[in-house]
RNA sequence: GGUGGGUUCGUAUAACGGCUAGUACUCAAGAUUUUCAUUCUUGCAAUGGGAGUUCGAUUCUCCCACCCACUACCA
């Protein structure tokens, strides 16, 4: 049989991280196995429907290399492998609503079900007695015989409030102390008695819809969905869709389950959640999103992380290969998955060990794609520069970074000029081509500008430093050397050496200059790329200021 | 409260019932370097507690503790 798996999310707003693992798993789970990744978008809860949410969802995944075989393509189409057999589509559960209330009423007739008239105040105020009394208030075998259902009213009423106006809902009979016994593929045996459930609703009346309990089961079994891997939290709901397939006499062709420990937040307890990004300065979400009500939510696509990265670091959260590879493309992830290699505990997700993914991916990067992306990034700060420049200060620079957008904040002297003092330190907010500080700004590539670090400037520049600085600026840049990083680092330090000059203090006092700060790339570097003009420029502009 | 699930360094994790409990991230120290970073080396650091089974328990069983999820006409 072939493997067929399905992600189902709820469009009720952005999909987050664990999500996304979820259906990474999923994924990897179906190409592993020559089969078919399905995405089915239950978007039973009319109330909780947030507009742009599925195409999020499908965008996010698309990014991260996860295309479904079938179901929504995020554009309003259908993605459909040809089935001989069954037509799988539609893929939304809202188009599908025609189909449940059969299911349900099946479920009535063969008194595996039962209609409810409680009305929702009704139900509210059981609990609340319940409450009220000490006792947690379950529609059950022990009250269902006490409340309005076709259980303890006369037929002839039945059929009159089952077709009249008023609003009701079909209900799962639970059978009474009854031992479930289910298996899972990570978390293994399981046993849990029926006593303890509830009769949960399948079908709503009030919209003409099924609940998830019944959609789910109903859609798993019509799309011959093999495996069903999804979140840890639908293991409390396992027992009810086991009894469903039996209820329906689907036993032989029901699908094994998986349960995916949940990740958890990086500090104190409990689930990540969607606002624990913006407290902890990380994303939680994929992409960008921004909410009905106008708010902002970061992304690790925005952030600047590479969606391999991003995909290899959500593989390892709660899932290890057995070995001590830890970078993984996607082709070699669908090659070593293995559900029984996923753990049973939550896992916390640690943003520092995120980071050196993507340092990794980075590094592993060309120099020219990353150059592209450079230069993008400059062109953005308003700076337009030779590619060859660019290419040359990729190469030192992806040693140094994370992200790509660390290449400005890394180094922003390679394209621009610091300026003034500033007491604290180099203001990057300030170096914005839009408002320019400096009119010398000009002179350089059109950009902006930041400060100097004043109290780095206090403890290396003095008369004697500035000196031997100018004359070693005279030197190099009137040799002829040729300027590459190599020549230049020998001839510069030759020269230093050759006059006995600390070369501390001389390279100290010319990085001043150049970076406007005691601390940054080697001087040859910074050298080899600003070009013997801007040394001299830059030199004379901080004895101009100090 | 009830039901279910979980528990190895700070974090992610490894360890057919059997070496000194391994690796990565973080952190610290040292080396390298013109500074910073990189790189390299070294180091810190864990089986929640208690019984039991066993020659031997991180691993199996039970009890306790703690954590998490679920407990809607939401998914």
């Amino acid at each position: 049989m072939k493997t067929r798996v399905r992600f189902a999310p709820s469009p009720t707003g952005p999909l987050h991280m664990g999500g996304v693992r979820t259906a990474l798993y999923n994924y990897l789970y179906a190409k592993q196995n020559g089969g078919d990744f399905i995405i089915r978008i239950e978007d039973t809860d009319s109330h909780r429907f947030v507009p742009g949410a599925e195409k999020y969802i499908i965008d996010s995944l698309r990014w991260c290399g996860i295309i479904p075989d079938e179901g929504v393509d995020g554009q309003g189409n259908v993605v459909q492998t040809p089935s001989e057999r069954h037509p799988h589509a539609p893929y939304r559960q809202s188009e599908r609503k025609g189909i449940y209330r059969k299911y349900a009423e099946r479920l009535v007739e063969n008194g595996m079900a039962y209609y409810a008239f409680d009305s929702a105040e009704e139900l509210e105020k059981a609990r609340a007695d319940a409450e009220a009394a000490g006792q947690t208030f379950i529609y059950s075998a022990a009250t269902r015989k006490s409340l309005k259902n076709s259980l303890t009213l006369p037929a002839d009423k039945v059929g009159e409030l089952v077709s009249g106006t008023t609003d009701w809902t079909i209900r799962f009979k639970m059978p009474e102390n009854e031992t479930v016994v289910m298996e899972d593929l990570i978390r293994g045996h399981m046993e849990v008695n029926t006593s303890t459930l509830d009769d949960k609703v399948l079908w709503k009346r009030a919209d003409e819809l099924p609940t998830y309990h019944l959609a789910n089961i109903v859609d798993d079994h019509l799309m011959e969905i093999t495996e069903v891997i999804r979140g840890e939290e639908w293991l409390p709901s396992l027992p009810l869709h086991y009894l469903l397939y039996k209820a329906f006499g689907w036993e032989k062709t029901m699908p094994r389950f998986a349960h995916l420990p949940l990740l958890l937040k990086p500090v104190g307890n409990g689930k990540l959640s969607k606002r624990d990004g913006d407290k902890m300065g990380f994303p939680v979400f994929p992409l960008k999103w921004v909410n009905p009500e106008g708010e902002t939510f970061r992304g690790y696509r925005e952030d600047g992380y590479f969606p391999e990265a991003f995909v290899n670091l959500l593989a390892m959260l709660g899932w290890n290969p057995g070995t001590e590879q830890e970078i993984f493309s996607m082709d070699e992830l669908v090659k070593a998955f293995s559900l029984e290699k996923v753990g049973k505990s939550g896992a916390k997700f640690n943003p520092e060990k995120a980071k050196w993914f993507n340092r990794e991916y980075l590094r592993s990067r060309s120099d020219s794609e990353l150059a592209g992306m450079y230069a993008d990034l400059l062109g953005s700060k308003g700076i337009k520069a030779a590619s060859d420049r660019i290419l040359k200060a990729t190469a030192i620079l992806k040693e140094r970074a994370n992200f790509v957008q660390d290449f400005w904040t890394i180094a922003p002297y390679l394209f621009i000029a610091p300026s003034e003092y500033g007491k604290y330190g180099v203001d990057l907010a300030a170096a914005d081509a839009s408002k320019p500080v400096d009119p010398r700004a000009k002179t350089y590539d059109n950009a902006a500008t930041f400060p100097f670090l004043a109290k780095d400037a206090e403890k290396f520049w003095n008369e004697d430093n500035g000196r031997m600085a100018d004359e070693a600026a005279a030197f190099i840049t009137g040799s002829g050397v040729e300027w590459t990083k190599e020549a230049i680092e020998q001839e510069l330090e030759g020269f230093i050496k050759s006059k006995e000059y600390p070369i501390g203090k001389v390279m100290n006092c010319l990085r001043l200059a150049l970076t406007g700060s005691a601390s940054g790339l080697g001087i040859a570097d910074i050298l080899s790329i600003v070009g013997r003009d801007e040394l001299l420029k830059r030199l004379e502009y901080i004895r101009e200021r100090l």
